[in-house]
DNA sequence: AACTTAACTTAACACTGTTAAGTAACGGAG
DNA sequence: CTCCGTTACTTAACAGTGTTAAGTTAAGTT
């Protein structure tokens, strides 16, 4: 918060007239992050063939998490209420959820899904977890010199190849 | 510190005199903790078949995670050197990513894998990640109401499913 | 008996987020 | 034009961190 208002060039109580604590800004913070994240996904959304968005919105996805790390921290990798948000759940252009859900709906309703998966769901959340992990640890990890990381473009390939061959037919 | 100090009924000086500081003394928890998750797949070693024993893994990381999250986060969801660790790198029974990979490496052995996937640390990385996702992404929002959260349970199974029929053969 | 070392303690420092109390500037209402 | 209340701040301080400098006490060792 000092930091902030040196920044700012402000005493580092004039935040606390706009925001109520630490938390409240960085909720503000995430929010519109998770905004602008989500309306880079519009260009996504054009792709016609619903398997090809999905794997863009996976690399999408990706790659925003490897370029804001910080970010991507604060928004998916510590615990933060999000009950006090401006986004429209289940608007698809500022809600990447509900982005992907809606993939996976259309991917569902023609069929594409294995047969035992009905779940919408149960399905864009295992897929989102998929992606979460990669991104996820490679933010935590990618220092630690205990495991021999494949290149992060490898493992992205690999996991979007993953997820597709797991959860659609053959 | 303090409250450690308050706890082992000292002052909390006196722990900087066995610990370098709060980071070193968070680092051997992260020690000990990894040998004694290791040592839980044990029991799971010897489990013949190297698809149940996969499954059975990644059932027990699940576990391990939601049962003990503060140990996990600190573990996984943080970057902390690992450097001055004292787990032999490479023995299954300490080291779980071993353990991981050497599963991997007799199902890729008998040929259970795709064509493609020929790179042991590579597929055990993309394995770790899924169920890293899982776990991690439980343990930070599983308070969050913006999503219609399925049971954990059936998100665990659904991964592991997953993770089986993208990576190995029909 | 003197010296060294290990295992502490007290007191303080620098750094957090946060708040209580005070102060200018502005914009109507009487 | 003055009074008054609101808005947007400031300074000073508080309580909580992790951490360290300096001093103390007990146990060996020579």
């Amino acid at each position: 918060m000092r930091r902030i208002a040196d920044r700012i060039e402000y005493s580092p109580t004039a935040i606390y007239f706009h925001f109520r604590d630490k938390e409240a800004l960085l909720a503000e913070l995430c929010d519109s992050d998770f905004r602008a994240f989500a309306h880079g996904f519009t260009l996504i959304a054009q792709i016609p063939d619903p398997v090809e968005r999905l794997r863009a919105a996976g690399r999408a996805y990706a790659e925003f998490g490897l370029t804001n790390p910080s970010h991507y921290r604060l928004m998916f990798m510590t615990p933060k209420a999000t009950d006090a948000t401006t986004i429209t759940k289940g608007n698809p252009e500022e809600d990447a959820y509900a982005f992907l859900k809606g993939i996976v709906a259309e991917l569902m309703a023609t069929g594409r899904f294995r047969e035992e998966l009905t779940d919408t769901d149960l399905a864009a959340q295992v897929i989102w977890s998929g992606m979460h992990g990669l991104v996820s640890l490679e933010i935590a990890k990618c220092k630690d010199e205990w495991v021999e990381w494949r290149p992060i473009e490898e493992r992205t390939a690999t996991m979007i190849d993953m997820i597709l061959r797991g959860l659609l037919k053959d």
